[in-house]
DNA sequence: CCATATAAGTCAACAAACCTGACGTAAATC
DNA sequence: GATTTACGTCAGGTTTGTTGACTTATATGG
């Protein structure tokens, strides 16, 4: 708050200001997940089939329990999903190397196709909207995304972008 | 993609950080409705309710069909969660002031306190992300948002941000 | 004036994707 | 050996989305 140019500081927080932060989210979530759902529509699958195959893809190995806490939904609403997944041959599983309660969990080849296929879209979106913006933008945009995120999760991202304020 | 130093161009378009910018928009996305979702709860809504009080507060007198074409959804899935806000009076109706088909719709009371509780945790989150993030981050985090957007609604936010590569 | 188009609503049936609660099984750990 | 942990499952329920067909009221163009 005890900043340089307070007038300004402060007129940037008005209300306009933070209806934009909160729309431009909302708008950029719903054209993010547009495409993907439409393939998904093709397949019979949804969104929550979506976000298990990107996060098997992204964390090869993950457990069960880790994808509860990264999707924030009940293992009933998951098994549901991840069921029919691993029944369709995209997704594997096997006991924990230490641990045998655990499953990890793993892409087959036709689930990292699909992963592609899926994920294809938004990367060309998100590169397309980083090309555009230039590279300081880009730090801009990581550096508020990471404050909107619970802290608790913030640590995925390490040496994503500097610390804020640092600089 | 002729511009400056090339190689780092390239270099930030890799994999994982193309990867980097899909996560934090589901983070972001996730964290962001995850309080308003609770008090939603609370009073049997979900939030399908929050994004229909939401903009009908963002620009009262707006028509039902205008809302269908921000939230894309049906009129039979709108009808739902409208005629449920109206019933309950959190929002009003009228016909429109020169064509009487138009239902021109509005908050009562009772909907923008409604409104208020419900946003008022998204906009301290965007706040305090701002904050932290500072006001070159800010613009950044704009300019790339506005990129994921769909050309067709980045007219909403004119003034929001230099256009892109302008400086 | 009349035909057509538009804005909105409604009925019906259905599916996706969440939820709570209770219970089961296998393996690890104290 | 008792307890905890990781995971799965059965059962039942809600919200939010869909498609398709039909209605009502009003505006508009020929």
């Amino acid at each position: 708050m005890a900043d340089l140019k307070p007038g300004v500081q402060h007129l940037y927080l008005r209300d306009e200001e933070l209806r934009q932060g909160i729309e431009l989210l909302f708008y950029a979530y719903r054209d993010f997940t547009a495409e993907p759902d439409a393939i998904l529509a093709k397949l019979a699958m949804g969104r929550a089939h979506h976000r298990v195959i990107y996060f098997v893809g992204r964390y090869p190995g993950i457990r069960v329990g880790e994808l509860l806490g990264i999707l924030r939904v009940t293992k009933q609403s998951l098994s549901r999903v991840l069921s029919q997944l691993i029944r369709e041959g995209y997704v594997t599983h096997r006991p924990g190397p230490t641990d045998r309660r655990e499953r990890r969990l793993e892409l087959t080849a036709a689930g990292q196709e699909l992963e592609r296929k899926l994920t294809e879209n938004q990367r060309a979106r998100v590169a397309a909207a980083y090309r555009a913006a230039g590279a300081a933008a880009v730090e801009g945009y990581k550096r508020v995304m990471l404050g909107l995120i619970n802290e608790a999760d913030r640590a995925r991202f390490v040496g994503a972008t500097a610390p804020a304020r640092a600089r």
